[in-house]
RNA sequence: GGACCUGUGGUGCAGCUAGGAGUGCACGCCGGCCUGUCAAGCCGGAGGUCGCGGGUUCAAAUCCCGUCAGGUCCGCCA
């Protein structure tokens, strides 16, 4: 029907003759001699010019045939991919009318979000979306290259799957044949995947469907994928080789670029420098620690446990009201309050400091706080005092709203989180909640302070972040049932519960489970951080809206009276 | 469950603080003119229950209350 795409017209096909089908993007009419017409395909556009009038509207399926040739001198359009040439002595067949679309097909048209969704079939016509979705298609086709080529072998697990209640809520599926009873769908296949460990698939991996009913965000949707993957007789390092493999792959296929090695580092140590477990690097400035400068100040509101500063760079414009709104906001976070100090230089070379504290700031106290800061003129800087983690948690916010940019800007920085803490906090039935999941390996060295300090227990879960987005998460897996008893035990899971909840799989582990270790992360997220995205809905055809409402199709629907009295469903009022 | 922002011809906005006739801008749409444009140009035209409901007022796009929808965030997401 066609000899060839319409953004890939170029000077090399000059005295050729093509058919190109697209979409009419533009026309323009010099009246009924001459009429220039833009055809659209996925590739991009071209000019083809019709010596007499046409009868065309915007969005009509066209076919045209025509010659290509090199436009007359001063006539080419740099601004197009083929602008050196265009189509001439154009016949133009209609394959179908039609109607003007809601909004033009072009990227700087910005539209309503329910408009775009409901006529979410016109919003993918446009080079965005199209841009984004075929990056898309490049990585997820990157990262089945690096887990093909590791050995890895890809394997289904089901969508109807057994309640396990865990962390998030699960959509429920009713069962015809067993009215009354339920399948949910996987909120991720980590026992299943565990499963197959036992089964002897050593390196297991999926492009997995996963579903969570919880509320929607920016970076969150009902349904997702991930690289879901677990291999046997590996260590922690081999998994974050996979893993690093699989991600630096998708992210030279996506942008020609090879980001360098993924460091690791500590979860104590991003939460020590950055005030969170999902560091965005490529912000420079990074929490310091005061803790010596005023370990004997007389100053009140530095005697907290801990004092941490975050210098702002060129942050000493900052207004009075503007600090004022900064301290409030840093007490909405949790802090007792928020110091600052405006650095300025005079042309000596000797820094000032403006603050209300200036008065009761010693002179050693001032020069270590620039030092430690390493503060320049011109810099803004900021302190609190108050327990470890609520300082650095309150200053590593700030730093991301003081100093942040948009997740999809500037280099790609990865970052492994390692040795997270087994447990997160005690929940109100006095045990230790899970971090991660319960079947996470403690660190061995920690196994002892699983009955006496369980807080401090840390584990071997670790977490992939990319330009301050968490893009996944994995861990060592227990494999032993020991270690599995001391954890449950720990978290005060009863071995009745243990067997009703989790009882298929570490019933399997008594058939012989392999040490194993997995991970998963999240595709829409790392499609869209390379596609420049804040947004995941940008890398997703058909995404729902925050409600969960997708506008095209009207989804959720009432199910009609007849559906429901099959599944056996009634409806209660609420 | 909660906070904030937004809702005005098909699309994007201005108008709202300080109430006075649906006023304006850009794009699109329809018709006409036009033989080298490319976000074509010129001339003319059509198109709006100002999201919805209620209240205040002589008078509401504008003020108040409620509600719906979209977005961002908190909670939630082992």
């Amino acid at each position: 029907m066609r000899t060839g795409m319409c953004g890939e017209v170029g000077p090399a096909d000059v005295g050729t003759k093509v058919r190109l089908c697209g979409w009419v993007a533009r026309r323009r009419e010099h009246g009924e001699h001459l009429a220039f017409v833009d055809l659209r395909d996925r590739t991009g556009i071209v000019q083809c010019v019709v010596d007499g009038s046409v009868e065309l509207r915007t969005e009509y399926v066209v076919a045209v045939s025509g010659v290509v040739r090199r436009r007359p001198a001063g006539m080419e359009n740099p601004a197009l991919a083929t602008g050196e040439v265009e189509v001439g002595d154009c016949e133009v067949e209609v394959l179908a009318a039609a109607e003007p679309p809601p909004f033009l097909v072009e990227d700087r048209a910005d539209v309503d979000e329910t408009v775009r969704l409901r006529y979410r079939y016109v919003d993918l016509r446009r080079p965005r979306m199209q841009a984004n979705l075929r990056l898309r298609a490049t990585v997820v086709g990157a990262i089945r290259r690096a887990m093909d080529r590791q050995g890895f072998c890809e394997v289904e697990t089901p969508l109807l799957w057994s309640p396990t209640p865990e962390g998030a809520r699960e959509f429920a599926v009713p069962s015809r044949l067993q009215r009354g009873s339920f399948y949910v769908l996987p909120q991720s296949p980590q026992i299943a995947k565990q499963l197959l460990m036992v089964g002897g698939f050593d390196r297991y991996y999926q492009i997995a469907r996963c579903l969570r009913d919880e509320d929607l965000r920016a970076d969150r949707q009902f349904e997702f994928s991930q690289l879901d993957m677990e291999a046997s007789f590996v260590t922690q390092s081999d998994v974050l080789g996979f893993v690093s493999d699989a991600v630096l792959d998708a992210t030279e296929a996506a942008t020609g670029e090879r980001p360098p090695p993924i460091a690791q580092m500590t979860w104590a140590e991003a939460l020590d420098r950055y005030g969170t477990d999902k560091p965005d690097l490529r912000i420079e400035t990074s929490l310091v620690d005061l803790g010596e400068v005023f370990a004997g100040t007389g100053i009140r509101a530095f005697a907290g446990p801990c004092v941490k500063g975050l210098r702002v760079p060129g942050g000493a414009t900052t207004s009075r009201s503007a600090l004022d709104a900064l301290t409030a906001r840093a007490r909405s976070l949790g802090a007792k309050g928020l110091a600052w100090f405006r650095v300025s230089g005079d042309a000596g070379g000797t820094l000032e400091v403006d603050s209300p504290l200036a008065r009761v700031l010693g002179d050693d106290e001032r020069d270590g706080l620039l030092a430690a800061a390493d503060a320049r003129a011109g810099d803004l800087v900021l302190a609190v005092s108050d327990e470890h983690r609520v300082a650095c948690r309150v200053l590593g916010q700030l730093r991301l709203e003081l100093c942040g940019k948009p997740v999809g800007e500037g280099p790609h920085r990865y970052v492994w989180v390692v040795e997270f803490p087994m447990f997160e906090a005690i929940g109100a039935d006095g045990h230790p909640v899970a971090a991660h999941h319960p079947f996470t390996m403690p660190h061995p060295d920690d196994l002892d302070l699983m009955a006496t300090d369980p807080l401090s227990v840390r584990s071997q879960a670790y977490d992939l972040v990319l330009n301050g987005w968490e893009l996944g998460s994995g861990s060592v897996r227990i494999h032993r049932a020991d270690v599995q008893a001391r954890v449950f035990s720990a978290l005060g899971i009863s071995d009745e519960e243990a067997e009703s909840r989790f009882g298929f799989l570490t019933g399997a582990f008594r058939y012989g489970a392999p040490p194993h270790a997995g991970f998963a992360f999240g595709i829409d997220r790392l499609a869209a951080v390379l596609a420049g995205e804040e947004s995941i809905r940008e890398v997703i055809a058909f995404p729902k809206t925050q409600s969960g409402a997708d506008p095209l199709t009207g989804a959720p629907k009432p199910l009609s009276a007849s559906a429901l009295a099959e599944l056996g469903i009634g409806i209660v009022a609420r």
